[in-house]
DNA sequence: CAAGAAAAAACGAACGTTCGTTAGATTTTT
DNA sequence: AAAAATCTAACGAACGTTCGTTTTTTCTTG
């Protein structure tokens, strides 16, 4: 599957994921009218985006974020309570996104090598798709509370599991070779990092993204595949 | 060689690191007498580190610096000109430590695979030893000045160059089998990046920094070492 | 070797800004 | 005209930074 294909199937326009950030948080918002709540969502957490991952969440001001999503001061506090939910809500949108991609990729009925090549093209994918977000959940997530941080953590090794349970399975039916499947699950999840970690890196010397889904997978299958 | 003995052979005790940059810094610093300076520049960079590592640098406040550190924050300003300036300091400190460590350590008459291990050994011990300045560095690159961000990404294109150099070298001479040596290094650096962004879950799991070692050389190995 | 002067270092109150947040007035839409 | 949405101005708190003072250390001298 290439990229674009991916794009057109999941959908993950800005519209769509406002439009159901604001059904999850009526009581935080308070503008009524969806049309009017989805325009301004899209402009102020594109916004967010754009400001925090050039700078970093806590350094950029609501004045900023004013001036950058061409709304007032006042304006920005009818679609969110405090500064800190702002920051909250993105990441939870994060983490569902990509839990519902994910499992919804790798339930598929194929060989372990095949789920193991869709979800790993399907997490690279997701991430290209959704950079600005990949790149702030990251970056930002020291700067959760207690409680969202412990769903961060909880979605990294959410994520880590569906690799490692494709190696595990691919080991029970001896198409792959024995190994450790969690630490093998884990250098993955390091190398897909990296896409949207240092996405500066790959742009600069044209790496596509499907180039980068053949290296992984090819990375990790030369480890495992057993000869035969 | 095991991690003990790399940091008995390196010797990078925060006294002399923090001796270096005294005698690089002496117009920043108001004080005088070295054994002053590297007392409390030893309290003042640890603590920078503690607070910075768990809420980032820009959320930390000069009042809390100077709680942590238990000096004033008069005090504090004897020791750099400004905040910014501290995080300079700290970043430009770190790279040179880097660049002055792995370039000692590659620097041997070895064949090409001995070499990858002792470049790959070296940079995963010295991000063990370091471990919260590596946190560091990659947390807070983006909030450093534009001068600083292009000195960022050259220390980290140059570590990655150490390493596709030594597997460029080992395509010439026949050892390794043909491959894009840039991908490579950028995929090994991905996966020695993991060890300290992710200490938390290499910790729980009691992967030892030595078997976790292995586990990069021999990832990396299966993929190049030709059949022969 | 004690004592006081000089130098060095540490201190903390105060400055001007900027922060997140709110409330009331104003504009736009229904 | 009523309701909804947006804006402007202002608040107290907290920020980084400075500076005059106090404390500690070092040096000088009888």
């Amino acid at each position: 599957m290439t990229f674009e294909e991916f794009s057109d199937r999941v959908r993950l326009s800005m519209e769509d994921i406002c439009r159901d950030i604001f059904y999850e948080n009526r009581e935080a918002i308070k503008v009524k009218k969806e049309a009017v709540v989805v325009k301004n969502l899209v402009n102020i957490y594109n916004a967010t985006l754009r400001l925090s991952n050039v700078k970093g969440f806590h350094a950029m001001s609501l004045r900023e974020l004013a001036r950058e999503s061409s709304m007032s001061l006042g304006g920005l506090y009818s679609y969110f309570t405090s500064k800190e939910q702002l920051l909250d809500i993105i990441q939870q949108q994060g983490y569902r996104i990509t839990r519902d991609i994910l499992a919804e990729t790798v339930d598929i009925d194929a060989d372990p090598e095949e789920k193991l090549k869709a979800a790993i093209t399907a997490h690279l994918y997701l991430s290209e798709a959704m950079q600005p977000w990949f790149y702030f959940f990251y970056m930002e997530a020291k700067n959760l509370g207690r409680e969202e941080q412990k769903k961060a953590i909880a979605s990294e090794l959410y994520t880590e599991q569906i690799f490692s349970d494709i190696l595990a399975q691919g080991m029970a039916e001896g198409c792959f070779a024995n190994h450790d499947p969690v630490m093998t699950a884990s250098l993955i999840k390091a190398m897909l990092q990296d896409w949207y970690l240092k996405r500066w890196k790959y742009s600069r010397r044209k790496v596509t993204v499907e180039a980068y889904a053949e290296v992984i997978f090819n990375f990790t299958i030369n480890n495992i595949k057993t000869n035969n």
